[in-house]
DNA sequence: GCTTGATTTGACCATTCGGTCAAAGCAACG
DNA sequence: CGTTGCTTTGACCGAATGGTCAAATCAAGC
């Protein structure tokens, strides 16, 4: 009953949440204005209002729509997979997260450097939880010689670090490169491959 | 005749950059007040605005002090020394620098996250010339076969991206190590210098 | 003490901010 | 047509914002 949810209030609902998502992440909350977003929606400020109550409220939304979609890649961490595949495959994932969502990335960016204000009780829940049972994982796989012994939880940052930098910092990459290089993916994903492979790889054999 | 600069100006100008820097960093631009910054600063708002004639000049003043502190580190990188030795030492800065002026780093991260409006001509200029003369001395490295061969740009985004985390990151980091373990720097360095060894140290042999 | 120039501030201003509200528009259905 | 309920908006509000200014304070030399 609750849920008839004309196709409008959908249509505007989402509107809302692309513009809060371009707003947010380009000045952070603070800097967004609901004038700022309610017009990238093509909204009147009273209008946005209207579907949420107020600018934290459309902040919020997104924050908690954008943490599943950000735990996911390393959820699908496989304990039984190849050890060096699996990590592989996990540093793929976010690489292709950072390409495909930058804005996604540069709103999570945001809040974490502004002290995770409206945020900081997920990291130290589902995502700490998270980290600790696949940072056991990798300390395993470790262990038995699967791979080089690593610091299991450096080693996850290290992920994060060098996939979100692309999407975070992208102006920067970019103008370190140059006008004539303009797609920096290919070369960093090639760049990620052989550095987690000669990281990981157990050179003895 | 334009430096008799009274010691108490001298000392309001350095109270007012370094609230500058507490709450821009925190803050960025737009969600940073003046007087947020003129009361962490100890003065009136007024009284800021005597000595930085807007909030944007000291946000200026930050910027280019930070720029040279931010380059030297690579700067020192001598493509006469030994090739690991050399982008050892520089990650080792690097990382020393997030770990001592974490604030100059997360302005900086603030900066280009907001798409670096004010500060882009310094990326296509002094910092590409900069980094685009260390790749090449880095390739030269590779091509000489005294390092694993790799993509030197990569390479330094990847130092940039690795040891920038620690400051920019820090909630995240805490919140995921637990309590139990305060600092993070010992762990990391010794994961970086790991990481870096095993991406650069020729195996061939 | 007086003068001069640097420093500090209370009061103020125009603009923008997040948010409210009553009234208007509008679609659907009888 | 008229009614009902969802949607939209112009006008407005109090608070906060960046910045100004004239007047007050202060330090230092005479």
């Amino acid at each position: 009953m609750n849920k008839p949810a004309t196709r409008i209030q959908e249509k505007n609902r989402a509107s809302i949440l692309d513009a809060g998502l371009e707003v947010f992440s380009q000045y952070g909350f603070r800097g967004a204005t609901v004038d700022q977003i309610a017009e990238a929606a093509g909204l009147s400020k009273p209008n946005l209002l209207y579907y949420f109550p107020t600018k934290e409220a459309v902040h919020q939304a997104l924050l908690e729509g954008l943490l599943k979609t950000w735990l996911d890649p390393l959820h699908a961490l496989d304990p039984d997979g190849d050890p060096l595949a699996e990590i592989q495959g996990y540093v793929a994932r976010k690489l292709a997260l950072s390409r495909d969502y930058p804005r996604e990335s540069r709103l999570f960016a945001n809040e974490i450097l502004q002290g995770a204000p409206r945020i900081e009780h997920a990291l130290t829940g589902a995502l700490k939880t998270l980290v600790d049972e696949k940072a056991a994982v990798i300390l395993g796989w470790a262990k038995a010689g699967r791979i080089a012994p690593v610091d299991p939880h450096h080693l996850i940052f290290s992920i994060w670090a060098l996939t979100q930098h692309y999407a975070d910092f992208d102006v920067q990459v970019r103008a370190v490169l140059g006008s004539g290089r303009p797609d920096a993916y290919p070369a960093a994903g090639i760049f990620l491959q052989t550095l987690f492979a000669r990281l990981l790889v157990v050179c003895a054999d």
